[in-house]
DNA sequence: AAAAAGATTAATGAAAAGTTAATGTTATTA
DNA sequence: TAATAACATTAACTTTTCATTAATCTTTTT
């Protein structure tokens, strides 16, 4: 998991010591100045991830750091963490190019979920998501119905995807069959709790390399896909 | 300057109204629906660049829309509009996926900001490529819609080069029909889709000196470009 | 041992996709 | 402005795909 590395810019000397260790503990890198000056000559020598800004600082404030940063062309995501609440506070922040605007008082916890947020979208932007489930010595990638197995690949159809996500999301716990089947065929008769069958030998047969996995049924219950 | 398409959820008539016609105004194109399901269907018709979801809506609430979504793999990027304003629901709120978490009210000048600043963030460089791009023994030059195998070299057509582009863009991976329909011919319908058809036969009919570049369709999902 | 539940393989049929040709539609040229 | 050319769309028809249903066999429960 990556760790990624703010700077915390905060003239109030108890709520950053509160923040830095806060956020420390959280598993970020921070590095807290108490000034645009110093902030501005951080930024020279060291790269961040995102930057957070007080507004209300002696000397130099926030809104004028800013202006700094772009000038200088330091490109770096900042955002606002202030008391000043005010619409247009907000809204010259935005457009001085903040990723955020925060108000205070926040939640910590609050604030290190949106902080994780934009940091996720920020670093995002130019790659493709890759979501995929392992089990065993199986991969499987839901986006492409691509199951894998060493070298070998099978495309799956939508519904042994559809199966083989949920039971995957349910690794090692029993799906009832009647969740099962309202959830992907939305309704739970007999015909197709038989067509459910013929979907679980479906999986079975393709899981079966390796031979550590195994769907079970518990008798009048459901399925577990079991591994490990 | 690009005129932005959101999907609006949101049940209460008045202020669903009102976010309409504001958001209408400032040059957003803007589909209002005021339940999930309504949400579901459209999203699989159309293209947005961003969701905008309520909370507390009857039968679907917010939260339950935005699981319906991940788990059927739309990629919409989306947030919520709320007067849920407990710790609890944001950071439900973010583990969903959301992208921003807004509380209710809002200004609406303020929340117009936000979610141009979302956008632009979101926005994915869309680098429209020019170098060449290469695939099997192929290349293809998307400036002068140049396909050359060897010294081989067909002229395309419009139509037959963005198709081919948007396939190259995702080689490997799965395009989905709709996701093609929205993009190339601006709606997916029973037309467009034969017409598609048309042009993938066209493009394996080019692309058919090279036995390792495959046009996969996959039932019911897309078409997937593969080589190598 | 009988009955119910589950597993497996195969058959079926409707919907989706593939292909080729005909028809519109638009832009270009005579 | 009529003729032509280029090309996307629609039509007609064939082939394929895949979830469901059916048939049959095996296991579990009572």
């Amino acid at each position: 998991m990556k760790m990624y590395k703010l700077l915390l810019v905060e003239d109030d000397a108890s709520l950053g010591y509160l923040l830095n260790e806060y956020l420390k503990m959280k598993n970020f890198t921070v590095i807290w100045v108490k000034n645009g000056n110093d902030a501005l000559k951080v930024l020279e020598e060291q790269q961040f991830d995102l930057c957070i800004l007080d507004v209300m600082m002696p000397d130099m404030d926030g809104f004028k750091l800013a202006e700094n940063i772009n000038q200088k062309n330091i490109s770096i995501p900042f955002l606002f963490l202030t008391a000043r609440s005010l619409k247009i506070d907000v809204l010259k922040g935005f457009s001085l190019g903040a990723v955020d605007y925060i108000r205070k008082p926040i939640d910590e916890e609050e604030l290190v979920v949106r902080l994780n947020n934009l940091l996720h979208i920020l670093a995002k932007k130019n790659t493709s998501q890759k979501e995929l489930y392992k089990i065993g010595f199986y991969t499987y990638n839901p986006l492409d119905f691509e199951l894998s197995f060493e070298s070998e690949k099978w495309q799956l159809t939508s519904r042994e995807s559809e199966l083989l996500v949920y039971l995957l999301k349910n690794k090692n716990h029993i799906c009832k069959h009647k969740d099962i089947l309202n959830t992907i065929w939305g309704k739970n008769d007999y015909f197709n709790r038989k067509s459910l069958n013929v979907f679980v030998t479906r999986l079975r047969k393709l899981l079966k390399n390796d031979p550590s996995i195994k769907i079970e049924n518990i008798h009048n219950q459901g399925f577990k896909l079991m591994s490990e």
